[in-house]
DNA sequence: CGGAAGATTGAGCGTAGTCAAACCGAGTGG
DNA sequence: CCACTCGGTTTGACTACGCTCAATCTTCCG
């Protein structure tokens, strides 16, 4: 990706669909369509984004004149894995507000590594998205958004947020992975 | 993997733990370290096993002579990425029942990759392991196993267990992927 | 036989889900 | 310019699923 936001999902048979991750500039999509020849996600944009489009087979070509490149892409395909593997963590073991501060630290984190304010930026996905990625309704991440600014934790206006103590998201919520 | 049974899994600084799957002869485990140089999960043994070590800058040689050992391993890496798609969609959307019938079913499909029977079978891991696994508690683990022998899905006794009706599983809980 | 670890079952509780109503902001048309 | 619609968000009341705590049972092993 060159500039923008996707979301990846899944869907079940009956319509339930789950958000997979929330990509933005300078990530890679569509990791997960090279085992089966097919992908298992779609991707949407939330936002006019720009992509380039990168060719399997030459890719997998170029890789064999450069263990560089191979270097990059085990790497690039592990830290997805690493990646899902805290979501999982997020997904089976942690609480509404646990999800939600881990969200919005995450976030923070990718804002900064592009150059943007850590501390204020605005949500390019919906409440609804936010809950499918986080394993929770809608209702409830737009409750516990409104139990952080009662904490004066952040501040949140739709989809304008502002952390106010970072201090305080990441000790209440003892996220660290050991 | 030559033999046996892993079980792979993260730790939270409080300790909370999350298995993040199981594995079985013929997979392959820590995919998850080629990022960072660090591994980012542990594994343990449920019961003897045999393994073969890979170091990875002997991989990463071999990987810069053939094509098609490059798309072997992009296609291991990817597929893993894929299993935890699946498994990110049973955390975030399924209730206690879909989230075992689904483990169910899918111990079921690689015990018979593997030549084992497909309804019958030995559980290594424990009901805490399945459900941290699974994001439950031992308990309610534990129960919902009760409530499938009781509605003659399968048969329990304590690790053993016997699947009764593969079309009443799938069919009650719409768990396919669109 | 006794102890320990794992599994099952029960009772009560709490967190997040459901359903519903109200609100907000942006865009559209009379 | 105001009324209206519409999608997204917030808030409330009630409910239910799964968690917690606890007791009992089973199996295994010293």
């Amino acid at each position: 990706m060159r500039s923008g936001t996707f979301k990846s999902h899944l869907r079940l048979r009956d319509g339930r669909e789950q958000v997979t991750g929330f990509q933005m500039a300078g990530e890679l999509l569509g990791l997960d369509g090279l085992s089966a020849g097919e992908h298992a996600s779609s991707a949407v944009a939330l936002e006019d984004a720009e992509i380039s489009a990168i060719p399997y087979t030459y890719l997998s070509e170029l890789a064999g004149t450069s263990t560089r490149l191979r270097d990059v892409i085990s790497r690039l395909m592990s830290s997805e894995i690493v990646r899902e593997h805290g979501l999982m963590m997020l997904l089976g073991t942690m609480n509404a507000e646990e999800r939600l501060a881990s969200f919005l630290l995450n976030l923070s984190q990718r804002m900064e590594a592009r150059g943007y304010s850590a501390s204020e930026f605005h949500l390019r996905m919906s409440r609804a998205e936010i809950g499918s990625y986080l394993g929770m309704r809608l209702e409830t991440v737009s409750r516990t958004f409104s139990a952080f600014a009662q904490q004066r934790l952040v501040e949140v206006h739709k989809k304008h947020v502002r952390i106010l103590d970072f201090e305080g998201m990441t000790r209440q919520f003892e996220l660290l992975l050991q």
